[in-house]
DNA sequence: ACCTGAACACCGTTCAAGT
DNA sequence: ACCTGAACACCGTTCAAGT
């Protein structure tokens, strides 16, 4: 388990082969299957304890919006340090929707709800949607995403090409161009979970 | 391009391969490699077919929250007529961040929000919240879940594995175990967009 | 310009055989 | 019980050679 994690850190979602592992763990391939019935599973084991790592230290906030965007801010920092980890997510969540994934990320945004005054009928729905916004963010955001300086060429050459857009066909888009340049993403992800926060508490 | 969604629609992700194309095509290998220039690419282009497809037919909605929540569902429709999208779209998201595909739907839920009174400084962090609640809601929801009857055993047992939990360390996803059985998927997805939608009239 | 299809360097998985 | 490693059936991609 570790050693995946590690061949997946070191070089991302194509490093993790079983010729590779086995290697790493001086094995043979056929060894790998006496204790994994697929690499799937395995692949599935990884993100399972990647992201249990990451909600399991729960904080003790202050307020119960708090302790919510703490748990959101602990998986948009592990998938930050583990890149891969922005598409394996989708994809074990797309694979097995109500997977130990889901458990985990519902049970660390969903408890602080009470505290906030959403009715128990309406904990699920609630619970669902911060959980969408947040794998959705993490998703595009914390992904492939690269470093500092490579990072401002990146949004750059985006928002050029955005800003260049026929006015007629995406009005939108191309008027949004500039905020797109000179974002950042985490600041960004919080504000959408306040935004999120704010529909809950107009509701509750 | 045809040929390889249906492909895909035939026999989902695993379907699409340039032997499989070639084959369907009634051509060599090779020839393919003369009009794209790798597999990913053309299933870049798939997806992007695809979602521009689903959002092109633009209703003109009776409200800017119809026409948001008209965009949306479209997206919805699609991933659940064509399930390998529900993978592809968070594939291609974490890929390439900044596409044609991240382009057109926040077009497509963000040009209403104008006319909803968000302050156009604002427009950016909005669009983004709503396009990741929807990117995340279609991840989970719409992709692998198998239809009607099927479905109710799916969701029974999840709902009765959460049930079983451990009060202790799992009390609110064991708590809402009863809403998972219950919840329609479609339904749900359009709360969780009202919800997003009340946080940004709230602050509007 | 466009296509052919064998060849190359990979995959995941299986399984007789070993200890 | 646990491991070995060759073998199998696949991949995507390349490239000399054809039309």
């Amino acid at each position: 388990m570790a050693a995946a994690v590690e061949l997946l850190d070191e070089a991302g979602e194509g490093a993790l082969t079983v010729r590779a592992l086995s290697e790493r763990l001086s094995t043979g391939s056929g060894a790998i299957y006496h204790h994994v019935g697929t690499m799937n599973e395995l692949l599935a084991a990884a993100v399972d304890a990647v992201v249990a790592d990451a909600l399991t230290a729960r904080p003790t906030g202050r307020s119960p919006g708090d302790e919510i965007r703490a748990a959101a801010l602990a998986l948009f920092d592990a998938v930050a340090e583990h890149p891969w980890l922005a598409g394996q997510l989708a994809t074990q969540i797309t694979r097995n929707p109500w997977g130990p994934v889901t458990l985990r990320v519902f049970e660390a945004v969903g408890r602080p709800l009470e505290a906030v005054g959403v009715a128990r009928a309406k904990w699920f729905v609630t619970a669902s949607t911060l959980v969408h916004y947040l794998l959705g963010a993490t998703t595009q955001t914390a992904g492939g995403a690269p470093e500092a300086a490579d990072r401002a060429g990146f949004l750059d050459t985006a928002a050029a090409a955005w800003h260049h857009l026929d006015p007629g066909e995406h009005p939108f888009t191309r008027a949004i161009a500039d905020q797109v340049r000179d974002h950042d993403d985490r600041e960004q992800f919080v504000s959408g979970i306040d935004l999120v926060l704010r529909g809950i508490t107009a509701t509750a």
